[in-house]
DNA sequence: TCATTATATTGATAAATATCAATATGTCAA
DNA sequence: TTGACATATTGATATTTATCAATATAATGA
């Protein structure tokens, strides 16, 4: 059983931590335009807790500037992880789907 | 919100469900050989609940011959999730990582 | 120091879900 | 048809977790 991609799955396996994901994809916000961007319908301590979780899995770079902390999405992470998803389950496909060699190998998430 | 790679990610956010998906990858097994194969630590039902999370998401192949009900993990479709995961969560690293063309399409899981 | 702003933490609650015992369903052999 | 076996379903329980209001912490400017 594989702890790293366990954590992976479980991270990334909320409806509004996918919305946030997306949100900090390719961009740095912090948590008040998250919450913002998320229409009112998520508070702010909530954003905090999803934010810890992913940041938890190394799924999000954190940047602070006085009071505010900037967020961005890890796309490294989320590339190592979903390469080591194909390695354990689906291993006959991996290597004519992925480029293994393409994927920088990380620091283990504790 | 990708509703398919929503229901991906919880289908396979789970201890037991990895177990068993590590148990299928690559053979055929029916659910006393997985409740076997676990060990005694997970009861039938509990085997049979799980299972039908995967099938709902299209994670496994399943083939009936007379009373025992053979599974096998769906390798195809865990090659097009990963490959969405990607797509939607590291698009920078996508097209140096993954061979895109290589994945075949299937059906829309309901 | 004090007030303000940004984020994190705490405590409580509701919803989701993993698990099992008991039972039902389905399949086959006699 | 009956009995035995394999799997699925049901109902109940315990655990996990998503969420928010209230509050705490941290940083900044006056």
């Amino acid at each position: 059983m594989d702890e790293q991609i366990l954590k992976f799955t479980r991270a990334i396996a909320d409806d509004t931590r996918q919305r946030i994901m997306a949100l900090l994809c390719c961009r740095w916000l912090n948590v008040s335009d998250i919450v913002e961007q998320l229409g009112g319908k998520v508070k702010q301590p909530t954003v905090s807790h999803h934010l810890k979780l992913l940041e938890d899995a190394d799924l999000v770079h954190v940047r602070q500037e006085g009071r505010q902390h900037f967020y961005t999405l890890n796309q490294q992470r989320v590339t190592f992880c979903c390469g080591q998803l194909m390695q354990q389950f689906a291993p006959d496909y991996c290597d004519t789907v992925i480029n293994l060699d393409a994927i920088e190998v990380q620091k283990n998430g504790s």
